[in-house]
DNA sequence: ACGCAGCTGCGTACAGTGTTCGCAATGCCG
DNA sequence: CGGCATTGCGAACACTGTACGCAGCTGCGT
């Protein structure tokens, strides 16, 4: 086995940083591993075809983050800067909560990834924007004029995070399957006839809906939900 | 290297059954897998160790099971079973409901690896255990008279769950790092108040709280949610 | 202008993971 | 007693996250 040419030193052998290919920083790498993520799901991103998509060693990322669960939280803080609250205008709280909440769902599903890091490390998050988050909701709910604000919030949160969580994990099941809601669900619905056979209430409830679109019922499921909570909330204001 | 002595075929040289350990079955290796994660957390439970801790090869429990995620499955069905949702008697359905939300709660505290396994794969699975609870609940809301019974179930559990997943992520973390509540909330204190400062309503909340047990406040922020619910649905009943 | 310190990238290596496969042993049934 | 289905298992494979030490580059102080 030859040994490899001595390697002329020269300007031209020189691979001269690698197609200009700006250096790794901890802001590309998050941005990457977002974009991964969010391609293929939280099962497919691992450090080495990470740094492959960076045009770098698996081994490099650590020189920028210190673990791969920070990496995690990093993308997490990253996402969660998309939602964004509404200043109260008026008095019409609700808007500005149903819009909030709306932002957070959609967030959850744009990156259903979100909901499992979320359930592995909760929201004791203390990234900066989630804490630019928490604080538009508490100043929201506080010049809404609730005595309560944080317990609101926790309120609607635990709301909102609990139907992302079910909502996430469904569509990333789908996905997984490759095919689309419509499909899986016709695929499903065999084991899930099995699944209820004896149970009467579900039996009935799974007849009942029968929605053409498994996106629309999911969303009015939401809605529904949200709506109780802010009634709930109502009560509580004072006046 | 010498080879192994050459066994001779003797009565007792052979290991009879392992010390009497029964057999390896489906029940067996669930109920094993569920001690080891409640003992452990999520990420200490490899198939080589369960086997370990059951006298057998890592590879002989896929005799019995098709692959780790499954076993993560039928591990969610068999504490779902510890939940129990009353029947209604008379027309209390707060206390019923109340009481199985609990139960919900204090499962999920117990196995603080639930919300991280729900939080990958949502409340899609089709469980017999799973399934039961539904059923009970949905008669719960049916006696009880609401007019869309599946659509206040999915409210309630969705609050449920985005509790239990945030109260038990940040149960799993306090365990990991091997401290009591109250001793990890102290050595955060630093961190919070500086990811706080800067957010005038974030402060004066931290500020507020000063509950001398970190579990009384995840309790009443439990209550209060739930009333909160509870009180919009109340709102949907007829009459 | 030069030397040196520190930062960045990376190849190698290690311990551990889920899972497949072929082989041995066992228990059951005719 | 023979054959068969089931059960357990060791070895192997393709991966994973990460520690470590070495190379090269950059920029600073003199």
């Amino acid at each position: 086995m030859a040994a490899e040419t001595p390697a002329i030193p020269s300007v031209w052998a020189r691979p001269q940083r690698e197609a200009e290919q700006p250096v790794l920083s901890r802001e590309a790498i998050v941005r990457e591993a977002v974009a991964m993520l969010d391609a293929d799901g939280v099962e497919a991103l691992s450090m080495r075809k990470l740094g492959a998509r960076l045009n770098a060693g698996a081994t490099s990322l650590y020189r920028h983050i210190a673990t791969k669960d920070e990496l995690m939280e990093l993308a997490v803080d990253e996402v969660i800067a998309e939602i964004c609250v509404p200043a109260l205008v008026g008095d019409d709280w609700r808007a500005a909560v149903t819009e909030a909440a709306g932002g957070f769902r959609a967030t959850a599903l744009r990156h259903p990834w979100l909901s499992a890091v979320l359930g592995q490390a909760g929201l004791a998050y203390l990234g900066p924007n989630l804490m630019a988050f928490s604080e538009r909701l508490a100043t929201l709910f506080a010049d809404a004029g609730f005595p309560e604000p944080s317990r609101a919030i926790d309120a609607v949160l635990a709301f909102v995070l609990g139907m992302s969580v079910t909502e996430a994990a469904w569509l990333s099941t789908v996905a997984r399957a490759g095919e689309t809601e419509t499909e899986f669900v016709a695929r499903l619905m065999p084991a899930a006839r099995e699944a209820v056979s004896g149970h009467q209430h579900l039996t009935e409830a799974y007849a009942a809906q029968q929605a053409p679109d498994p996106a629309e019922i999911r969303e009015a499921k939401f809605a529904y939900g949200l709506a109780v909570v802010l009634d709930g909330l109502a009560l509580r204001l004072p006046r």
